[in-house]
DNA sequence: CAGCAGGGGGCGA
DNA sequence: CGCCCCCTGCTGA
């Protein structure tokens, strides 16, 4: 080092930067892709998954849309619990749940937990301590983890896992192959079919052992499938005329609000070499063999789909909340986060009088069939109003539109009237004065009050405004 | 007391 | 009909 140089360092920098990417997790910010699964979404941030998950990274890698969707056919607590871990490095799962996430994150290639969490060292390989680098993360799961021959498995497969028995069984079936034959307990590394599909599902060697094979082939899991959402008009059209009515809007607004922000994603098997050989599809075509739970209009369930879809919509059901599944209704933004920006979850600029044209189309002449005049309802919540300018006002709240601002001080307001009643803090003016006393307060309850505890024996609205 | 949010009257285009 | 303005009630410090 030269002299004179200093080396100065962040004694908690990794921690530091643990926390705030928890913080990020939490705090939804910055996201730049969704994973929905379930018809849940969440939220994430293409960093994270890249680095975690080689497969993610290859999906980023060839993906130039700047929101993708990447639509997995899993179950969501097992995504929830794979979030977690790459957030946090830590998740806590029953361990009868183990084999299965264990299977869906070698499917997703998490590193430390399907494979190893760092490229191995060709040059002085050491199994022991990788092996130890694995073993050590599961020991967050289960103190007996390798009680379980499934668990057992996973604390020697970090060579394996590219070419993992599920990962080739998942290709055969999906292929149309007999899972069980590829996967005799005579299959090694050396056979040549296994070292053929292993180079073509990866772009690493492979060195599996056969126990591993069959300890991995005694647990059977679902079949996940990757879809990339690509969202047009027919789309929206005929998911118009698959939902009901008072549905259709908010699968129209979800799409609305995922079109202007998501362009195509054309990846196949072919671009990525997808190391499960799942299947990669645009979402109006005819898609996988669980057609219950595709992110495809035509076979979702009417029930979900639609809340799920809602669920991408900006405002107080924000984004779908972190692993709480929730559609949240009523709960106003955070103050000045959509205002600063003007940009909502999904990227899509919104003003509240955007929002509110668009809900007037939904209702022709702005009345609906009901006795009720409460005609303006507020998209965000259930808040209605025969008063259009009280809607106005109202979604100013989830907006964080605050166009009033204080001359004196920084503060601002949604409305008028209450920036005038916030100057008098300034002035100190206090125009309501007590018919009874000197007193004068600067707003009417407070004289109200006044009033009511000191004059008692006077009617209760004895004042005068001046 | 300060701030927030909804309701509604009144006026003008 | 839309907008302005004021009133009202509630909450939290």
């Amino acid at each position: 080092m030269a002299e004179g140089m200093l080396s100065l360092s962040w004694n908690n920098h990794s921690t530091t930067f643990c926390n705030a990417l928890a913080s990020l997790k939490t705090k939804e910010r910055y996201t730049d892709a969704t994973i929905t699964c379930e018809g849940k979404f969440y939220p994430v941030h293409k960093i994270v998954l890249s680095t975690c998950s080689e497969y993610f990274e290859k999906i980023f890698e060839h993906t130039t849309c700047k929101h993708p969707v990447i639509v997995l056919n899993i179950q969501s607590a097992d995504l929830e619990a794979i979030l977690s871990y790459m957030y946090d490095g830590a998740v806590n799962v029953a361990q009868t749940n183990l084999p299965q996430l264990i299977k869906v994150a070698e499917l997703l290639q998490i590193k430390g937990l399907a494979v190893p969490d760092e490229p191995p060292n060709r040059g002085s390989d050491s199994p022991k301590s990788e092996k130890g680098s694995v073993r050590k993360k599961y020991s967050q799961w289960s103190s007996d983890v390798r009680e379980s021959p499934t668990q057992r498995r996973k604390l020697n497969h970090s060579h394996d896992v590219q070419s993992s028995p599920v990962s080739k069984r998942l290709r055969k079936d999906d292929q149309g192959g007999e899972a069980a034959e590829s996967h005799s307990p005579t299959a090694n590394p050396t056979d040549p079919n296994d070292h053929t599909e292993s180079a073509k599902s990866v772009m690493e060697d492979s060195t599996d052992t056969t126990q591993d094979q069959e300890e991995v082939r005694a647990t059977d899991v679902e079949v996940p499938t990757l879809e990339t959402a690509e969202c047009d008009l027919e789309i929206k059209e005929e998911t118009m005329e698959a939902n009901k009515e008072g549905e259709e809007t908010e699968v129209r607004e979800a799409y609305d609000t995922m079109e202007g922000e998501m362009s195509e994603v054309h990846i196949t098997p072919d671009d990525m070499d997808d190391p499960a050989g799942l299947m990669m599809m645009k979402l109006d075509q005819p898609t996988s063999d669980n057609p219950a739970t595709d992110f495809h209009p035509h076979n979702t369930p009417q029930e979900s789909y639609p809340h799920a879809l809602t669920a991408t919509l900006p405002g107080p059901s924000d984004m779908q909340r972190w692993f709480g599944g929730e559609h949240v209704t009523g709960i106003p933004l955070p103050k000045g986060s959509v205002a600063e920006t003007g940009v909502f979850p999904l990227g899509i600029p919104q003003t509240h009088k955007q929002v509110e044209e668009r809900r007037c189309v939904q209702m022709p002449g702005g009345e609906v069939a009901s006795s009720d005049r409460r005609v303006h309802q507020c998209p965000y919540c259930n808040y209605a109003t025969s008063h259009k300018i009280g809607l106005s006002k109202h979604i100013r709240i989830h907006t964080g539109e605050k166009p009033f601002q204080c001359q004196f001080c920084p503060a601002a307001f949604s409305q008028k009237g209450n920036l005038k009643s916030h100057i008098r803090t300034h002035t100190g003016e206090k125009p309501y004065a007590c018919s009874h006393c000197p007193y004068r307060a600067a707003q009417r309850s407070t004289l109200v009050n006044h009033i009511s505890s000191i004059h008692k024996k006077y009617p209760k609205l004895s004042y005068t405004s001046t």
